[in-house]
DNA sequence: TGTACATCAGTGAACGCGCGTTCACTGATGTAC
DNA sequence: TGTACATCAGTGAACGCGCGTTCACTGATGTAC
C-alpha cells in the first residue's frame, strides 16, 4: 500500500508527457490571448499555460519569443492569401468582378479574423527585423491592388489615374474600417442601427462610386 | 577643505530639489516614448527617467500609471478639439467649407502628432474604465461629422443618403490612411513618388468624389 | 525685515510580481538488433 | 517477437530584469508672526 502512484499519465487519451502537437496548439493560444486579451498579453508563459504545458516546452518549437511571434504572422499572410486566391478563383476573368472579390475577401478576413488581422497589422507586436522578413509579403498584396486598378483602366471600365493613389485610398479605407470594427468602435458610433455586414456592404458600393466618379 | 559639498542644487537654473512643473514635463515625456518606442514603452519609470526625476515622483502628480495614460489621452483630444474650431471658424459659415476644413484639421492632427493619435485611437493603452470615460468625447466628433453631412443634403450639395454611413465611411478612410501613415507603411508602399501630403490631397478629394458620385 | 515653522514635492530603498530564458533532468517513443 | 538503447519533447527550479507601487525620509518653499 501507499504506493503514490503517478497517476498522470494519459490524460486525455493521446500522450500524458508527450504532447502531440504542441507547435500547433502554441500558436494556437497565441491568436486566442490576442483576440482575448490584446497584443501585450501574449507571452510565452501565458500560452504554454494555455497548451496545458510547462512554460519552457515552447523552447522546444521556438528559438524565442519573436520567433513565436514571427510564426502567427505568416500563418495569417498565408491564410489571406489563401482566401483571395479563392475568391479570385470564384470570380473568373472578369476584372471588376476580380476586384470586388479582393476587396470582400480583404474584408471578410479582416472581420473574421481578427486576431491575425491585429497581430499582421498593429506593427506593436513585431520587432524591427521580423517586420522587415514580413514587409515583402504585405506590399505584394498592395501591389495586387494596383494591378488590377490599371486593368481596369485599361479596359476603360474605371476612369483613369494613378492607380498607386487610387490603391492607398482604397487600402486606406479597407484598412481603417476594419480597425475601427475590430476596436468595436463602429457598434459604438451606429449603435444597432445597421450590422456590420450591412456597413461593409455600403463601403464597398461607396469604394466603387469614389472610383467611377473620381 | 575635503567639503564634499552637494553640489547638485540648481541645475538648470530652475530649481534642485523641486522640478517646477513636473505634472507636464511627465505628460511631455509619454508622448515623447510613445512616439519614438512606441506604447508598451511607456512606464511609470521612463516618464520619471526622461523627466531626470525619481521613478516615484510621478505619485505626488498622478494616482497610478493609468490616470497618467488618461490625462494624455484627454490631452488629446483637447488639441484636436482646438484644432478643429480653428479651422470651422476659419471656415465660416459654408457647410462644404466647414466640412473640408474639420477634415483637413483631422488629417492635419493624426499626421502632425503621432503619439497623440496612438495613445487616443490605438485601444492597445487605455484600460476598459479609461476607454469608457472617454467614450463620449471621441463620439462627439463623430456626431460632428454626421451633423455637417446633414447639412450638407439639406442644401443640396452633396447626394441624399443614410449620413451615419456616410460618416463611417468618411471615417474609416481618415483613420486608415492616418494609421497606415503613421505606421510608416505609406511610404513602403509608394516609394519616394509622393509626399504625405501629396497623397492627403488626393484624399480629400476622392472622399469628396465618393460622396457626390454616391 | 527677519525668523520659526508647516507644507508638500521629490528621494531612494524596498516589496512582490510576471516576464524571457537557461539548465540539468526525466521519461515516452521509435528503432536497431 | 522481444529487448537495449538513442533520441528528444516536456519538466521544474533557478537566474536576472524591469515593472508598479509603497514608505519613511529630506529638504526647498512660502507664510504667519
Amino acid at each position: 500500500m501507499a504506493q503514490t502512484v503517478k497517476t498522470k499519465a494519459k490524460r486525455t487519451g493521446k500522450s500524458g508527457y508527450h504532447h502531440g502537437d504542441l507547435r500547433s496548439a502554441l500558436i494556437k493560444a497565441g491568436l486566442e490571448i490576442i483576440e482575448e486579451l490584446g497584443p501585450k498579453h501574449l507571452t510565452i508563459r501565458e500560452v504554454a499555460r494555455r497548451a496545458g504545458v510547462s512554460h519552457a516546452a515552447p523552447y522546444r518549437h521556438f528559438k524565442d519569443k519573436n520567433e513565436l511571434i514571427t510564426t502567427v504572422v505568416e500563418r495569417g499572410f498565408e491564410l489571406l492569401a489563401t482566401t483571395m486566391d479563392e475568391e479570385l478563383e470564384a470570380a473568373g476573368d472578369d476584372p471588376l468582378a476580380r476586384f470586388a472579390g479582393s476587396g470582400r475577401a480583404y474584408f471578410d478576413f479582416g472581420v473574421k479574423y481578427p486576431a491575425y488581422y491585429r497581430v499582421m497589422f498593429s506593427g506593436d507586436l513585431l520587432n524591427p527585423e521580423g517586420g522587415k522578413s514580413l514587409q515583402h509579403t504585405s506590399s505584394a498584396a498592395f501591389e495586387h491592388i494596383k494591378d488590377t486598378l490599371a486593368k481596369c483602366q485599361e479596359l476603360g471600365i474605371i476612369p483613369e489615374g494613378d492607380p498607386v493613389l487610387q490603391a492607398v485610398w482604397i487600402v486606406s479605407t479597407v484598412h481603417g474600417f476594419i480597425s475601427l470594427v475590430n476596436d468595436n468602435r463602429i457598434s459604438d458610433l451606429v449603435g444597432d442601427r445597421y450590422s456590420d455586414e450591412d456597413i461593409q456592404a455600403y463601403m464597398m458600393t461607396a469604394i466603387y462610386a469614389g472610383l467611377v466618379g473620381s
